[in-house]
RNA sequence: GUGAGCGUAGCCGAGAGGUUAAGGCACCUGGUUGUGGCCCAGGAGAUCGUGGGUUCGAUCCCCACCGCUCACCCCA
């Protein structure tokens, strides 16, 4: 029996209410804050994706879905978002509008990788990108979108963590200190340690081996390495934060996964959906569009893992808005009151009334039955009876009161009823 | 890629080495020859994940594979 692939899932009509709504919200939050939709392919020239989110990242190392198309072209199933959206960016010049230009996206993500909880290999994101301003306003403006959003979908106790990762300019300055503090515990440090002190020495902050942790809690900060841009950049930007009255930790540990960021990272943390507890991760990427080819141009954004929030409502007993059922159910007997249920659902439907109708001939009994679980509230009944007369019988299933209307009126009294 | 746990109908879930593999939910039909939710009766639905082995016999024992779940890694 086919199942659907390893860690992709369907999304049943019963969990649409928690997508609708997440992403309703999404939407009207968008445009509060002047964000532009923009949808780009789901999937790319592998090297855009290669050069973005940087060699020696685990997403391009073993977690991108790469192939070649029936021309032999290099195609990556995006892993993320923002690589894409720098793309469209130089390619149609965007750096001609006004700036920042903010962009905002929804949709499917890709990344090979084991699934576990809140973590699949197609997952979706929202996307926001504000792109041609350091401002660290800007900075705070990306982090209140993600705020706001939490706020508004009605979560509790989250942490918002806070870090810097400097730039190219102060960066091999705290790496040098890092590598220098860390030269005495190399060998009371883990093998992964070890690796990443070559490798990647920003990701020995982030291990989470008990026998590290000591040796963590000593490093020197990065904040304290900053040059006078990146540290002025980043005590604004907490100013600013201040001024709103938003908590956040600052966090020394946080580094993140992209060779891209510059400057301000962050993330914000959940509880009770698993080890895999980031709601969102942005930050600021300075020097992406230049790396892509276009003029130096800076930016600022994140992205939030939808299946994280589904995820959170359920465990915060969040209640997603739902459409509600259909308000009529036509039951009919005998092939002329079909013809008639055939022609009144149509034309309720026509005037925007949500109508259903049965099928298969079922007796009065499965119908109503039906009528039961979908969970109607006025059931149409047309038999002989009602066929005779030019009447309809409407049952209101809350009480069970029935009425017969005639066919002429009936149209009059359900819009009164529904509309 | 590594580790652990688990795989019995759409879902949940009992079960013993040996005649027809419980039960509940959901579904269908009937009890009301035109009427739901409760109740009653009945029905349909399972190659007991797959393959091999042990055995007179395996769904239950052994092995392999596959799948699912959680965790590591890393991230949304």
């Amino acid at each position: 029996m086919y199942q659907a692939p390893r860690g992709t899932q369907d999304i049943l009509p019963a969990d649409q209410p928690y997508w609708r709504t997440i992403l309703q919200t999404v939407e009207r939050l968008a445009q509060t804050y002047g964000y532009a939709r923009i949808d780009t392919p789901i999937f790319e020239d592998t090297s855009l994706f290669e050069r973005g989110v940087g060699g020696g990242t685990d997403i391009v190392d073993k977690e991108m879905y790469s192939f070649e198309d029936k021309g032999g072209t290099p195609i990556t199933l995006r892993p993320e978002f923002t690589a894409g959206v720098m793309r469209a960016y130089i390619e149609h010049g965007m750096r001609t509008w006004p700036q920042p230009v903010k962009l905002y996206s929804t949709g499917p993500i890709f990344r090979y990788e084991r699934p576990q909880a809140g973590r699949f290999r197609q997952h979706h994101q929202f996307n926001v990108e504000a792109i041609g301003a350091q401002d660290p306003a800007l900075d705070l403006e990306i982090m209140s979108v993600a705020w706001q959003l939490y706020t508004e979908l009605g979560f509790g106790g989250l942490s918002f963590q806070l870090n810097s990762t400097g730039c190219p300019q102060c960066r091999p300055a705290y790496l040098h200190a890092l590598k220098a503090y860390y030269q005495p515990h190399e060998s009371a440090v883990c093998d992964d340690c070890r690796r990443r002190l070559q490798r990647n020495p920003l990701r020995v902050l982030d291990c989470k081996k008990e026998s590290c942790q000591a040796i963590i809690a000593g490093s020197p900060h990065i904040i304290d390495y900053l040059c006078a841009e990146c540290a002025e950049h980043f005590s604004r930007l907490r100013h600013y934060l201040d001024l709103l009255g938003r908590p956040y930790e600052l966090n020394h540990r946080l580094v993140r996964g992209l060779d891209y960021y510059t400057k301000t990272v962050f993330e914000v943390w959940a509880s009770g959906i698993g080890a895999q507890n980031a709601l969102c991760g942005g930050g600021r990427y300075d020097g992406l569009v230049e790396e892509l080819g276009g003029p130096p141009t800076p930016g600022v954004g994140f992205a939030s893992g939808l299946e994280r929030i589904v995820l959170l409502m359920k465990a915060q007993d969040i209640e997603p808005e739902s459409l509600g059922p259909a308000p009529f159910l036509l039951a009919y007997q005998g092939a002329e009151a079909k013809d008639s249920a055939v022609r009144l659902v149509n034309e309720l439907r026509a005037g925007g009334m949500g109508a259903i109708l049965t099928f298969g001939d079922r007796s009065m009994k499965a119908q109503l039955r039906q009528a039961n679980r979908s969970g109607v509230r006025f059931v149409l009944i047309i038999g002989p009876d009602e066929l005779a007369e030019a009447q309809i019988t409407v049952r209101d299933m809350a009480g069970g009161a029935q009425q017969r209307i005639a066919r002429a009126d009936f149209f009059a009294w359900a819009k009164e009823r529904v509309l």
